[in-house]
RNA sequence: GCCGGGGUGGCGGAACUGGAAGACGCGGAGGACUUAAAAUCCUCUGGGCGAGAGCCCAUGCGGGUUCGAAUCCCGCCCCCGGUACCA
């Protein structure tokens, strides 16, 4: 007879037709008891097939949200599209097809590709940044935040992509001063631009990452980010210019004592007025240089250090020394005050610059251990050469300076961070307009509430044009009255960064076609902070900063009562292939489409799931996805041949544990432990090994009750039936359609979705005999079998009397007996 | 350079809080079924020594702590991410 199989393309397509019948994926938002937001970042949609990496992070959070969907949460599982941004508007320059018409035939094939994932989606309440229905509210929210001062536009040096003629936020430029999306060169122009001002909120953004359950590793990505740094602010009068200062930060006020020069950033504004007259010229070139020169050539860290002397002297707030005050492009306008206090010996950069230039080198800290001549020491230590300090450990003496500089009105203490406002706007078409009409009268008016959305024209020239957004052609779009007093004003011709999309769209999903408000109140209290979070890490310092900046922000204006977004965080690792990242460019891009045409959706999702450790993701082997769909097959066959057994038995009336002979209790306790596993694992996101847990209940079954043969003597059917019903529920979130047949071939009606998910009865695991491993002097000699829970004395009693452990103690008493109880116990001689 | 994460059989990967290293799967070997093959089901499968009972070795390398170390400590090597003159 030939086997019969099970066909995938036959079973996957009807059950999803049959889901979408039953409507069983919409979430009844405002009824829910136990909420459960399950949410993945929102794709990007480009014109490209789903990638592996789409699969490899939707299939397994789909299946966690279903297993939580069988637990009995709420469970919400929205998707949407990140559908503004620059590929679609390059695209469009290439070829000429409007990036509207792009994106929506992008975001319908992809939601056709999508479905046939058999995810849970909530596809009433997808949405689309780039929609006006949904942009509106962006734009609403951008005038709250102008409103409240948290949205300004000032003229600053800011990067610019010379390639996609736009600015960039920092965030989006990479190691090397490149463009994060096209990998050119960025230079440093001033130009007015808009910025949200998170900075506001950096105490806070660093201070709630501790309450957070996300990856340790990403937390610190965002620590690093904000790069919060505590200090010293000292005030240095400069000699001979009156009521100049210069103003240093330092996180190392120890070394005071070795400061050999002053040196101030080429930008800093007290420069002209401090240079002697004699060298104006040349410090004037110098500075003249260090602007024209790339950052890049100015940062590279292997570049020798420049500077010039400015003639000028600081005097030195304890020895009253004076202190040769230097321009030098090492220094950074932009981080802490522009200046800082040179120490040599005890910095490194400042041990170059003092090098070249011959400035005298001053060691007022003793190492505590030997430590390599010709270079600074940046470590702590004892204070020397330091007048009154030293002899004093370092560490103690950085309090004790800030008491005596700010007796002096000379210092204080200061806190610097890495992290700066967050441009927001762009020279680009793509994007959500800037809801802002400049007015020759009255300057920069805000557009009314009830006028938004300020739509997007479609008929404009997007050709690109030097750094001005391609709306500035578009005199329709341009051309406006003033809405504060009517004259003839012009709207701000730049769009948002999409980060500002993204930002806020988990608030949007709960109700996205409300067209009175952006969000209900009630609701977003209800099912915010989101559950349980999933993308790419990737978007540690980008997305996730942001996004956790708006919550704080809309909180504080009133609008939001959260404190923060995302309360549990996973990233998924990455699938490489040939060892490298898929790309189209190395040609090494696995399609899905092919596999899942031949194996299956769920034997696709099931090898993502099994063949990696979710977390580390790892390199594509396609022999692993036919292993895992043959192992489908084997669960199909399990059922297909003991489906009979459900007409013998109640549904639910299982036979009961003290009726069981010897190898029927075998299979129930595995089936509890499959169950505990399962369940533990797939609450860490442990795919691989909770997959392996089912798979132990597979054999144990086919252990039981064989399928080839008649069935052996003995095999209890309600236990049988039992077990069955465990494994479709156990795979149900793990292979969904499969588990959905499964289901209805053994008599149940639809859906598996709803079906509760098994409990392990601790009573029954614990019940069981435990085999305690014996050891003598540390190494394994024997094992023997014990009721659990066997007190100490006694496991040591059984041990010493069990097989050959008397022979190989040898009559010798044991020195020290350690008992791990129910695992093992430790004989030393 | 600095900050994270990692290095375990032929392969993907397991291992609670320091307690039998290698779960589960792939690959491989053998067997059952078959005229045969495929498919399926079952058994074995880290390395070495030994006829066997067994013994020894083994989690990147070298030390240490401990009755006991993949796990903790010290010193190295390599890989992957982040960051880079941030004072």
């Amino acid at each position: 007879m030939a086997e019969l199989r099970y066909d995938p393309n036959v079973i996957e397509p009807k059950w999803r037709a049959a889901w979408e019948e039953m409507d069983l994926f919409h979430a009844d938002l405002e009824g829910a008891e136990r909420p459960c937001y399950a949410l993945v970042m929102l794709p990007y949609p480009s014109g490209d097939q789903l990638h592996v990496g789409h699969w490899y992070h939707y299939g397994p959070a789909d299946s966690w949200a279903r297993f939580m969907r069988m637990r009995g949460y709420d469970t919400f599982e929205p998707l949407g599209f990140d559908a503004f941004g620059l590929p679609a508007e390059n695209y469009a320059v290439r070829t000429g097809v409007h990036p509207k018409d792009s994106t929506d035939s992008n975001i319908a094939n992809m939601i056709d590709q999508l479905k046939k994932m058999g995810a849970m989606w909530d596809w009433d309440r997808t949405l689309k940044t780039s929609d006006p229905s949904y942009y509106r509210w962006t734009q609403w929210i951008f005038l709250k935040f102008y409103e409240s001062g948290l949205a300004y536009r000032k003229a600053a040096p800011v990067w610019w992509c010379p390639t996609d003629q736009t600015v960039l936020a920092n965030e989006q430029v990479l190691e090397g001063n490149v463009c994060e999306r096209c990998g050119t060169p960025v230079e440093k122009k001033d130009l007015t631009q808009w910025f949200f001002m998170i900075t506001d909120y950096v105490e806070e953004l660093l201070e709630r990452l501790d309450d957070l359950e996300w990856p340790e590793r990403t937390k610190t990505l965002q620590r690093n980010w904000i790069g919060r740094s505590e200090g010293v602010e000292i005030d240095w009068p400069v000699e001979s210019t009156e009521d100049a200062t210069i103003r240093t930060f330092t996180t190392r006020p120890d070394t005071i004592y070795g400061v050999t020069f002053l040196a101030l950033a080429p930008e800093h504004p007290l420069v002209d007025r401090i240079v002697a007259s004699d060298l104006r010229e040349e410090v004037g070139r110098y500075r003249h240089l260090a602007r024209r020169m790339s950052d890049i050539e100015r940062t590279s860290t292997d570049k020798e250090k420049t500077g010039v002397f400015t003639g000028a002297y600081a005097e030195h707030p304890f020895t009253g020394r004076p202190i040769p005050i230097w321009v030098a492009d090492f220094v950074l306008a932009t981080y802490g005050t522009g200046a800082i206090q040179g120490v040599p010996a005890h910095d490194q950069r400042d041990w170059e610059f003092a090098t070249r230039m011959d400035l005298p080198i001053v060691r007022v800290i003793d190492p505590d251990d030997e430590s390599p001549e010709g270079t600074a020491y940046t470590g702590h230590g004892t204070v020397v050469e330091s007048g009154p300090y030293t002899g004093m450990r370092s560490e103690e003496m950085i309090p004790a300076v800030l008491v005596e500089l700010s007796h002096a009105g000379q210092g204080r203490k200061a806190v610097n961070y890495r992290l700066r406002d967050w441009l927001v706007s762009r020279q680009r078409y793509w994007g959500a307009p800037i809801p802002i009409v400049h007015c020759p009268e009255c300057g920069e008016v805000p557009v009314p509430e009830e006028d938004l959305p300020v739509e997007l024209p479609y008929d404009v020239d997007f050709s690109l044009g030097a750094g001005k957004s391609p709306l500035e052609r578009s005199a329709a779009f341009m051309n406006v009255a003033c809405p504060r007093c009517g004259q003839a004003a012009r709207r701000d011709a730049d769009t948002m960064d999409t980060f500002v999309d993204s930002s806020w769209y988990f608030l949007r999903y709960l109700d996205p076609r409300d067209e009175e408000k952006p969000w209900d109140r009630e609701i977003v209290r209800k099912w915010l902070p989101v559950f349980q979070y999933s993308g790419g890490i990737e978007h540690a310092v980008l997305h996730l900063l942001y996004a956790r900046f708006f919550v704080k922000a809309l909180r504080d204006i009133g609008l939001l009562d959260v404190d923060e977004p995302f309360q549990r965080l996973f990233h998924q690792g990455t699938i490489t292939s040939g060892g490298a990242k898929m790309s189209k460019s190395r040609g090494n891009v696995i399609s899905p489409d092919e596999y899942v045409a031949e194996y299956g959706a769920d034997a696709f999702r099931a090898y993502l799931m099994f063949g990696f450790s979710w977390w580390e993701g790892g390199d594509w082997k396609a022999e692993g996805i036919r292993a895992i769909a043959g192992w489908l097959q084997r669960v199909w066959r399990l059922v297909d041949r003991h489906a009979a057994v459900f007409d013998q038995v109640e549904p639910g009336a299982w036979n009961q544990w003290d009726r069981l002979d010897e190898a029927g209790r075998a299979l129930q306790l595995i089936r509890h432990r499959s169950v505990q596993g399962a369940t533990g694992d797939l609450e860490q996101w442990q795919f691989n090994t909770a997959i392996s847990r089912i798979m132990e209940l597979v054999n144990a079954i086919y252990h039981y009750a064989p399928i080839e043969g008649e069935t052996p003597e003995g095999v209890d059917p309600g236990l049988l039936a039992q077990a069955i019903d465990t494994m479709v529920r156990l795979v149900g979130p793990i292979a969904p359609h499969l588990a959905e047949e499964l289901w209805s071939r053994i008599g149940r009606a639809p859906s598996v979705v709803g079906a509760e998910w098994p409990l392990a009865d601790p009573a029954i695991l614990a019940t069981a005999e435990v085999t305690v491993a014996i050891q003598v002097n540390g190494k394994v000699r024997d094992e023997m079998r014990v009721p659990r829970g066997l007190s100490n004395e006694e496991v040591e009693a059984r041990a010493l009397a069990h097989g050959r452990i008397p022979e190989l103690l040898d009559g010798e008493r044991p020195k020290r007996v350690v008992v791990v109880p129910d695992r093992l116990v430790n004989l030393v001689v």
